[in-house]
DNA sequence: AACAACCTGTGCAATAATGCACAGCATGAA
DNA sequence: TTCATGCTGTGCATTATTGCACAGGTTGTT
């Protein structure tokens, strides 16, 4: 007997999720005129709408959100199945080039040992560097990074944000007075100038002593006591040097990515490794964005 | 990120339950060569084998199983899913002409009336006759048929068995005596002659006394007494006016088809009422197939 | 040994699906 | 009111998938 194509239900969760054809297609990689397709297809199959349109808009009828639930949690026992099934023989074998900032390898570096244990065929080429701003072709395979505005040429997605809280240490406190407010403290900004905007709207005659070009210099800036920083919750938040002291501005933000080239994103290798960074963090994002503080402070006031 | 296809699942779910490439494709109504490639593209997807050749046979590796597990499990859950959605709304009408025999169509009347109460859009029309023979095209949208060859042209999928075990009735036998042998009996024999193999086997010097045409016929003859026969399980054992005397012979059984034209199979009304049909029959079974005897009496030897 | 009936693998033509480019609608900001 | 940015829908070319036909292997029966 024909049976519903179940690959359209991957569709319709991803739909459900974006809530639109359009969100969907970005997050499968694929055209919004492929997913208006295949939902047409899926409706067509079953006999029942899944979308009634509102507004040039689309939502979900009771059916289609049946539908997108099932979808969702066939959705989670399939991503459980291909984690435990992927690359699990010996085949999975080769190398892979890694190219990841040097703040957020080291963070990481449990989740490659974890990997590396896992699949012992594999060979992890880490590139780590300052801010890598270049990505001559074929020089990684695999590139972590932390932007806004990723490179078109290649594909991934999200996995999670930098927000960028304000931090001192106790001793800069203790040494400056608990009440002192943030204008007459020293501060330590971005070299990219990335937090410029913030500085002049909220901070407009802050003391700017020193400017780093790598958060790793940041962080290093701010544990020695040379002034106040935005630094990435990631990493900051569970270091004891650290003390929040504001919090992050939605705004001001960057978003992890995980990309490869469009032509290597079907290899074994490279989807279970990607996977499984995508499982960690995932299951890490409220650490790293920051909610999941272990110091709580008393903000200060701007 | 790149997604497994979870259409392969599906594939894969039906090579685990059909035992090869080629079993599967018959049950999805598919070629073996696509069965072939879609388990080779879900390999190189995942990056592990899931099937090892033996004797050119193939067998599931361990993470072929595990993942052939998973996939039956969410076959169960796309099933469950389809019956609630499909058709729900008042999307579903028209009219869907049924060819079946008369027997069974007495058996499934409940469930027609169950279908045509959830889906009041549809118009359901019975053509019941006796053994239809002839399927002209277009007569029928759906066919309900007793067979162990049925036609190429159409598709559909073998929903149950009759098995056809020895009845009569409880008066015949006070009227013949309850020790008298099985050849003694006169016997009411099925008139296309299925059973003759048998009985030339078993009961060489039967006296043959009645032979019917139709279903129908047969029950009506052995509820009269006028003799022995060989009744489908489906409906009979749960009369009380018969008694089973001698078990099936699994040799000499009917497939239960529930079939329609290849151009009408992803028409939702069809599909609808297909899919309900084989989950109606699923659920009986066992009772269709004679396990679930309402009257257990000694069987007589031959 | 020969044959029948099952199985899987693959080249090539046919068919289906997808992406691209375009069109039009709705909404919010300036 | 105008414009920008989001959305969905669709024709057509491109790409991917499927079916057909064939080949070869294994097993069981005669």
């Amino acid at each position: 007997m024909h049976s519903m194509n179940w690959d359209d239900l991957r569709i319709l969760r991803a739909v459900g999720h974006a809530g639109s054809y359009s969100g969907a297609a970005r997050q499968l990689e694929i055209t919004h005129s492929t997913v208006s397709r295949r939902m047409r297809a899926l409706e067509a199959s079953l006999g029942v709408a899944l979308f009634e349109q509102v507004s040039g808009s689309l939502v979900l009828t009771a059916a289609g959100e049946d539908l997108a639930v099932t979808s969702s949690r066939l959705g989670e026992e399939v991503d459980a199945a291909e984690l435990r099934v992927m690359g699990r023989d010996a085949e999975l074998k080769g190398s892979i080039k890694l190219s990841i900032v040097d703040a957020t390898a080291r963070n990481l570096m449990p989740s490659f040992e974890r990997f590396l244990t896992l699949y012992p065929g594999i060979e992890l080429e880490i590139e780590v560097g300052p801010n890598l701003t270049s990505l001559p072709r074929r020089e990684a395979d695999v590139i972590v990074r932390a932007t806004n505005s990723p490179p078109e040429i290649l594909v991934g997605r999200k996995v999670a944000t930098h927000n960028f809280p304000v931090y001192a240490t106790p001793a800069l406190l203790e040494k400056m007075g608990q009440e002192t407010p943030l204008a007459d403290f020293p501060w330590v900004l971005w070299g990219n100038g990335m937090m410029d905007t913030w500085m002049d709207r909220y901070v407009p005659q802050a003391r700017v002593v020193c400017r780093a070009n790598t958060a790793s210099a940041m962080v290093e800036a701010v544990r020695a006591g040379i002034g106040l920083g935005h630094l990435s919750c990631y990493g900051v938040d569970t270091d004891p040097d650290f003390v929040r002291i504001y919090p992050a501005d939605e705004n001001f933000n960057l978003g992890i990515w995980l990309l490869t080239h469009p032509d290597l994103r079907k290899t074994a290798r490279i989807r279970t490794f990607m996977k499984f960074l995508d499982a960690e963090m995932t299951a890490q994002r409220d650490t790293i964005e920051g909610r999941a503080p272990t110091r709580i402070e008393k903000y200060k006031d701007l």
